[in-house]
DNA sequence: CTAATTCCTACTAAAATAGTAGGATATCCT
DNA sequence: AGGATATCCTACTATTTTAGTAGGAATTAG
């Protein structure tokens, strides 16, 4: 039940998309960098999510990447589909083309995995990279009133 | 976000178990049988749940195993966890024991995963074997009333 | 004693994961 | 025009996980 990197990965990058949006195309090795992640790998991902649509590139010089859709049109379950395939805890319950097992409608641990899929899509499309910006902004500004004393029992590893 | 079949047969062996409550140990080829799944390999899930506490065993002729508990006490939750380990999408919000990434407390993307990982729990903790048991029961009743034309459109592979 | 059964350990093929790497192509800027 | 900055595309690889297979020792009912 864990996500990959991809997934994870794929999340970030679309949030700082998200976070710069409106600020032209930004180049991929600045995301990996303030994301912490690898440029070579995280090229793969983003071309995952450019031929699904999801981000257009700009090629040659101050070229790079930006949203196709504003930040309130992209939900976090329209990436991780992208990066992850369709979301279910076992196949037989997958999204798109369920895949049929022997004896399907008298399987009880199949209603089971649809209760999982449901709440878990519930979740992901509920949440769109705007939110996650929003929410960010907010947090900075408690931050910034509270001051250092906010990591106080915190990890800094 | 998948499960692997570790999760899936050990439900469903668990599952198996739960319907044969109360009729002495069950042997573990017969599990196999019923529910289509490698005896060996089933061995060694078996043997996960046992250490876990969750089934019992007796050794030798007319042997087997027997769920440690009630069916009503033993939720679909406390089967995966012994299984697949605690339920989190990713290791940051891991219900045991989170792995600390740098910049813990600055990360939107984390507060996703704990939803995620909230909705996850609130399903598999709240239904037991004994509720699948029952919902088997009402299922079979109504094939019985049915009849054969409750497969017409289903699948048969 | 024997058949049934759990228990324990080791082995393995195939796939997925998480990258690394290199070069071709496109475009802005001077 | 030419160099710097980027994307684009493909191939390679080490490590881990997955999903088993296998063999034999230990235990117990009948």
């Amino acid at each position: 039940m864990k996500l990959s990197t991809k997934g994870r990965y794929g999340v970030k990058a679309m949030f700082d998309l998200a976070q710069n949006y409106g600020t032209g195309p930004i180049p991929l090795n600045s995301i990996a960098q303030r994301q912490n992640i690898s440029g070579y790998y995280l090229e793969q991902l983003i071309a995952i999510l450019r031929k699904a649509g999801l981000v257009k590139s700009v090629r040659g010089a101050q070229g790079g990447y930006i949203l196709s859709r504003p930040p309130e049109n992209i939900t976090i379950g329209d990436i991780i589909r992208v990066l992850e395939g369709p979301i279910a805890p076992v196949d037989c319950v997958n999204e798109e083309e369920p895949e049929p097992c022997s004896k399907w409608e008298f399987c009880i641990t199949r209603s089971i995995w649809e209760k999982v899929r449901d709440s878990v899509t519930d979740v992901l499309d509920s949440i769109t990279l705007a939110d996650m910006v929003e929410e960010e902004k907010k947090r900075n500004v408690n931050i910034k009133e509270i001051g250092t004393t906010s990591n106080i029992g915190g990890v800094n590893k």
